[in-house]
RNA sequence: GCCCGCCUGGCGGAAUGGUAGACGCAGCGGACUUAAAAUCCGCAGCUUUCGGGCGUGCCGGUUCAAGUCCGGCGGCGGGCACCA
């Protein structure tokens, strides 16, 4: 180093090209459709992303993450499938469309091609060759394919039903992407509107995917809740009460209720508006017709939302009660009861329901009190404001009486089958999945409206149906409906005059088995059995919070409906799944108030400046990266400037996976720093061959320790997924390599300098696997550090020497003290006696006890 | 309203009930340099009469020992929400 030798720098600009080229001829990351037998499999994969022209944060966050397992398994020996592709169906291709008047197909192959470059630049360890897009036909025919085998399976039918329907996307969404009252994608505010569209029946295995959910134990906790309340199971009780007198043919009314114990505190039934009675009632009675319109009209969120008002009509109509033959009990229309939960009719126990007796007072209905807090006296106790929905015991309820809530729930779930007024039922929350969308830029639906045989599927010959390309946009609507010629056909079994179905699917359905797809992603049936027996389930999967609801719940559902049909044996697709933080960044506002991105902003003085006025920045929140706030930054841009191993490097540093990063330009340049200073410190041990040395000088060893110590701890970070920790880990190895420079000259040093240097490389090979195999190469490693097993740690030089044990008074820290590990506890009391600081004040000092935690601590407990 | 998670230096964070603050960022000091950048080395929770005292949101408990376990409170974040 005395010589005036530059310093070396690694140049990256031609090294990450070069290593990716490297590991593309090898063929390193290439498996096969059908795993082979010789070794475990492990199927890694990230959320695949949808073409929007750029990758973003995100993404690299993403990838970065399914990199380092794939890359870190496949060095433990498994075969590792890693495929990656596009969700590339979706209403922005078909905006693109209506705004530059570019073909969305054409739009999102041009977005495909530039994402792909750029998720290439990443260096991720990716088997390309089963790369695909939703929307090639070779995909979605398969796709089709399945939805008929659903279809005749009965997992899939044709409903009339109330929608939510979005104005402004002019299409259909299912009950999951409605938001507050609202359009996930549009924020416009939902209607209600009744039409005939397909539907997946997500229902039929609402118990096993709730059952299901406990075996999923590599999931997050946070994730399996929110599937389980989605799915919402309740147990209850559905009971009728007949009309005193029928109504349009309508005898009865049928309710669902978690509280049977109650219904000696009912004082009303209440109809939801789109309740076939309330319809019946609507179409002779004016004012009933017009407060059915207004709750449609408004939708049940928003009604929620502003005003939380309840608001009711009274139909005039009544019903009777089971255990109570001499009452009967009026029929009103509420806009709080929701036609989707239960049968869309429910009695109202005032007592002991908030929102029954929300309403009861406003519209002076009685209020029967028939559960009693202990030690209230049942004749006396009354309700005011606010219902009682605690424990108690039952009163004024005739048989009821006296018995807990579970007890009266049973006994009166008992009367009532014995009547024959109603049953034990389990109620589920979740509703079946529409999968019906006015859209072109989608999966076409396969089947054929005839008019003398009903729905008839296309033909299995004719799939793929393939979108027509010839479309316009000048129109709102789905320009499949408006297409000339596409949608007129024969009828494939009378072959008479009959029309296509226009509708495309939910681009979620797309993304609902594309997991499965990637095992053989040119096979003629969508799956091989062979291929998705053998890699499924997904070992690992990563991606956003986001998705913990719709994509994944989907996605359990179409495995099933696959199994169903025989298409895999897995019931469940992702045996890991792993949620990722969001990559967050602090906001920019000019004084004018407009967003700048971080480009735009320089620091001056300590003060935020716009680079290009000079002008005063206001610095706002750190928050997610978007594209509204101009808060992004661009990895196209870093991965440019400082490379793709420091972009990794970054989004792996300093924060566990699962929480929200900062992504700041100092961190950047300190992870730069970073990789040139790793490369720097191998630099003394190139073309160095060492064999083990006979005798090590202390130094030597130590550093061989710290070296395998990293080698363990390294390794145990990386099955933990957390990564942070791994990073600290090889930070300090290469402190410790530095620091060897100072006794380069000690017996074995070489040795040990150059063991620790290819060790460094091969750890930080799954996070920067471009810098690792430079490194490895200049060392005089033999080929690919990619093919190169995960380094083990030799067990002698993790067992440790000597240890420091501490020394307590009381708990209180007082000293330490050195010793043999294993030493007998004696001999390390009475060193711990004899340390001087905790000797001094012992002293005078009785010890009442005196405790020993082998190669840790001892702590004296004293009196007084 | 209900459910879940989180709260540790200036910042991100580390810590199988056993020496709190590893590692990094920012900071400070030094070396090298005409100088700066880069690099290298070092310091660093607060406080102190230099013995020590205080310290992981707050209050209490269990324990020889609590960031960690238990109970309560507060704050922040997220999810669900007229679900009968």
């Amino acid at each position: 180093m005395n010589e005036a030798s530059p310093p070396a720098v690694y140049d990256f600009a031609s090294a990450e090209p070069q290593w990716q080229h490297a590991w593309n001829e090898a063929g390193c990351f290439a498996v096969d459709d059908i795993p082979a037998s010789d070794r475990p499999k492990y199927y890694v994969l990230e959320m695949f992303p949808y073409p929007s022209g750029k990758i973003h944060m995100g993404h690299v966050r993403n990838y970065t993450l399914g990199d380092v397992v794939a890359r870190y398994k496949r060095a433990c020996g498994y075969q590792v499938l890693h495929p990656m592709g596009w969700d590339a169906f979706g209403l922005p291709a078909e905006n693109a469309a209506r705004e530059r008047g570019v073909h969305p197909g054409e739009w999102t192959r041009a977005n495909i091609a530039a994402m792909r470059a750029e998720l290439k630049r990443m260096g991720l360890s990716i088997d390309w060759r089963r790369e695909f897009a939703t929307c090639d036909p070779e995909y979605y025919g398969q796709q089709q394919r399945l939805f008929l085998a659903f279809l005749a399976a009965g997992l899939a039918e044709r409903r009339e039903s109330f929608v939510n329907w979005d104005p402004v996307d002019g299409t259909v969404l299912a009950n999951e992407q409605v938001i507050d009252g609202r359009g996930w994608r549009s924020g416009a505010l939902v209607e209600k509107k009744k039409l005939a569209q397909w539907s997946m029946r997500i229902t039929k295995f609402a118990p096993e995917l709730l059952a299901a959910l406990d075996g999923l134990d590599r999931w997050p906790e946070r994730v399996r809740t929110m599937q389980a309340k989605w799915i919402g199971r309740s147990e209850g009780a559905r009971l009728r009460f007949p009309l005193a007198a029928e109504e349009a043919g309508i005898a009865e009314v049928e309710v669902f209720t978690t509280r049977p114990d109650t219904l000696f505190g009912m004082s009303f039934v209440a109809l939801a508006a789109e309740h076939p009675l309330a319809l019946a009632v609507a179409a002779r009675d004016a004012g009933a017709a017009a407060f059915v319109a207004e709750c449609r009209g408004l939708g049940t969120s928003e009604v929620a939302l502003e005003q939380a008002e309840k608001r009711g009509y009274d139909t005039g109509l009544c019903v009777r009660h089971p255990f109570l033959p001499d009452q009967s009990f009026p029929v009103w229309i509420a806009n709080f009861v929701l036609m989707e939960y239960g049968t869309g009719a429910i009695y109202g126990c005032p007592a002991h329901d908030q929102r029954d007796l929300d309403f009861a007072r406003k519209y002076g209905l009685e209020v029967p009190v028939v559960v009693v807090p202990d030690g209230e006296d049942p004749a006396a106790f009354q309700v005011g404001e606010r219902a009682f929905d605690g424990a108690g015991r039952i009163a004024n309820s005739g048989f009821l009486d006296g018995r807990t809530i579970e007890d009266a729930k049973q006994a009166a779930i008992g009367r009532l089958t014995e009547m024959g007024w109603g049953e034990s039922v389990v109620n589920w929350r979740l509703r079946d999945w529409g999968v019906s969308r006015q859209r072109y830029w989608g999966c076409p639906i396969p089947v054929i409206h005839c008019g003398s045989c009903g729905v008839v599927p296309v033909p299995d010959d004719q799939l793929p149906l393939r979108l027509p390309e010839d479309v316009t946009f000048d129109r709102p609507g789905n320009p499949l409906d408006h297409h000339p010629t596409w949608k007129h056909v024969a009828c494939p079994a009378c072959g008479a005059a009959a029309t296509r179905e226009t509708d495309t699917f939910d681009t979620f359905v797309d993304s609902s088995w594309y997991f499965a797809r990637f095992c053989s992603p040119a096979a003629a049936t969508p799956t091989v059995r062979a291929a998705v027996d053998g890699w499924l389930p997904v070992d690992q999967y990563i991606g956003g919070i986001e998705h913990a609801i719709l994509h994944l719940l989907y996605a359990r559902f179409f495995t099933r409906a696959m199994r169903a049909s025989g298409y895999v044996a897995q019931a469940e697709p992702f045996a890991g799944l792993f949620t990722q933080g969001m990559v967050t960044h602090a906001s920019y506002k000019s004084e004018d108030g407009r967003w700048l991105y971080p480009d735009e902003v320089e620091q001056s003085h300590g003060a935020a400046v716009e680079r290009a006025s000079g002008r005063p920045v206001v610095v706002g929140r750190v928050e997610a990266m978007s594209k509204s706030k101009r808060n992004t930054v661009d990895p196209g841009g870093i991965i440019y400037r400082y490379g793709a191993d420091t972009a990794r490097w970054f989004i792996l540093s300093d924060n566990p996976p699962e929480r929200d990063i900062e992504w700041t330009e100092a961190g950047v340049v300190g992870a730069y720093r970073f990789v040139q200073r790793l490369y720097r410190l191998a630099e003394p041990s190139c073309g160095v061959r060492p064999e083990v040395p006979a005798t090590c000088a202390p130094e030597a060893t130590a550093l061989r320790r710290t070296t395998h110590r990293t080698i363990a701890a390294v390794t145990h970070a990386l099955e933990g997924f957390t990564f942070n920790v791994a990073v600290a880990r090889i930070y300090e190895l290469a402190g410790a390599i530095a620091e060897s420079d100072r006794t380069a000259e000690a017996d074995g040093m070489a040795f040990a300098r150059r063991e620790a240097s290819e060790m460094a490389a091969r750890l930080v090979y799954p996070m920067m696997p471009h810098l690792a195999e430079e490194i490895f190469a200049r060392l005089g490693g033999a080929g690919l550090l990619a093919v190169q097993p995960w380094p083990k740690a030799e067990p002698a030089l993790l067992a440790v020497q000597a240890v420091t044990i501490a020394v307590q008074i009381m708990g209180k820290l007082r000293g330490t003290i050195e010793a043999a590990p294993g030493a007998p506890a004696a001999e390390v009391i009475a060193a711990a006696e004899a340390e001087p600081n905790v000797a001094r004040q012992l002293e005078g000092r009785r010890i009442v006890k005196r405790i020993h935690v082998p190669d840790k601590i001892v702590n004296f407990v004293v009196a007084g």
